[in-house]
DNA sequence: GTGAGATTTAGAACTATTCCAAATAGAACT
DNA sequence: AGTTCTATTTGGAATAGTTCTAAATCTCAC
């Protein structure tokens, strides 16, 4: 994990008036060192192995906070726990139906002006959320590139 | 409430071998007559009007069965009640972040073929969900016409 | 080093939902 | 009309996920 994250996430903190703590550093680690959207309950079993005296209340405050200062993404499809993702770039999410795994569909720039463009005057969008719901056939080449 | 919609209602039940109940006729009624995204306890409330001795499971087993008869759709965005929608064109959700309310917005036809051409091969997509967040100014004509 | 404020912690509390087992209601058949 | 069989409803208990709370701990600025 290189300190690059760790001192982007320290600005960000910074930015916001917060402090960088170990338990910060470490959520932000483990949300960037598995992409799969994990729930809070698995970002505290992956955190846990490195810093087994963290609380579950603890990675809910910090996932909070990554949250509040744009590092990190909270997904809501399905009743269900809350899943979280570090956010690069804009991006939708396809979630496999049979599976239940989800997966990041990177958004093309020109698209999101498309779908804005639907709405009447009078809304006035600042973020667009896309989900796609169906079966993955994916290959083994497209999941390397991840 | 014209006798169409119950009359879809009992079809659509029978379609899958099941009876067309009062309570299930209520709360489908109810979620007709204001498509204002209600969830499973406000349903319960406005159901409980009329049919004071319902439960609250069975307005949960009535929403289900709803869902599953594709009669009704169940919206999750952020963590919290699941709301319900009765199912008419497709269309996309928008969040006004002030107000807490969620408006609908119709889809264009070609839009969900243009969002779906985004995917990479391999992913196979039922249906595409769309979710603005933001402002909306509405203006008393906007919402006359819903 | 001390004080002030931010952060973490464990556990209690809360909310939304599902589960369960018993009671009820219908439809089909006699 | 009565019986049977199954679907449905019901209230309450149980569960899952999250938030709250108050005390302990840490860290920075002085």
């Amino acid at each position: 994990m290189p300190t690059t994250h760790t001192d982007a996430l320290s600005q960000r903190l910074a930015d916001s008036g917060l402090r960088a703590t170990p338990q910060r550093e470490l959520v932000y680690n483990v949300l960037l060192g598995k992409r799969d959207h994990p729930t809070a309950d698995e970002v505290y079993a992956r955190v846990r192995a490195e810093l087994p005296t963290i609380s579950l209340a603890t990675v809910y405050n910090c996932l909070e906070t990554l949250v509040q200062c744009s590092l990190v993404r909270a997904v809501n499809f399905e009743r269900g726990p809350t899943r979280y993702c570090p956010n690069l770039h804009p991006h939708a999410h396809f979630h496999d139906e049979n599976t239940g795994e989800t997966y990041d569909v990177d958004l093309p720039p020109t698209i999101l002006a498309d779908i804005k463009a639907i709405l009447p005057s009078g809304y006035d969008a600042k973020s667009v959320e896309v989900i796609f719901r169906g079966q993955a056939h994916r290959t083994a080449e497209v999941a390397a590139g991840e």
